[in-house]
DNA sequence: GACAGTCATGTCAGATCTGACATATACTCT
DNA sequence: AGAGTATATGTCAGATCTGACATGACTGTC
């Protein structure tokens, strides 16, 4: 694993127990994490687009500034739920969407 | 509204009460059920690609027959992240994910 | 260095989702 | 008709998620 992706899921919250627990995580887990950590990124980029701090997108969708920084963060308690609702309130389309989940960064 | 879409989001649960209701239905809120059916037909296909019953695809998912009917049925109880999760343990790519966002089936 | 703006992190009550169960409907076969 | 298989629908306790709040860390400005 490239150093890029490892410093994506570090300290994250992903606890990582058995050996088990970590050979489930390279499966259809760390597809779930990494798909969560590209909406993640998506919606700051997204955000930053607009212009807007954590604090005036949470008004915006009715949140607040905190959650806006867990969703960013791609913190295990956002669901892609949450993301996805955010993502489509900012206005992206289900083509922009398609891309932002299919845009693989690692080699 | 084309008589297919009607059909699509008719008496499924999704309760229609204001005028105010109805419009916001029309943005944002639209989108995210469309996007959940989309999803929640991908996922019936793959399941019958499978050759699967829901019951043993419950099995398989450690859910249950009634939510896997639910999922794909598009369920208001049922969220993305489930229906996302799902499409991934049954192999799913990034990029068949991808499509399945983006397909538009309404003209 | 006090202040303001931005973002991160921990906590938690209340909201929402989930698996499981019961039950219903529909179809097929004998 | 009765039995078996597949799917749909309602309910609910327990699990998980969410918004809100508190607080910390980092910047730049005065």
């Amino acid at each position: 694993m490239r150093e890029e992706k490892k410093r994506r899921l570090k300290a994250k919250g992903w606890k990582i127990g058995s050996v088990k627990e970590f050979l489930r995580l390279s499966n259809e887990e760390s597809a779930y994490i990494e798909l969560k950590i590209r909406l993640a990124e998506g919606l700051r980029e997204r955000r930053h687009r607009h212009r807007l701090s954590q604090a005036d997108l949470a008004k915006l969708l009715k949140s607040s500034q905190s959650r806006i920084a867990k969703m960013e963060a791609g913190d295990p308690s956002v669901s892609l739920d949450l993301l996805i609702r955010s993502l489509i309130a900012l206005g992206t389309s289900d083509r922009e969407l398609s891309r932002i989940i299919s845009t693989s960064r690692a080699a």
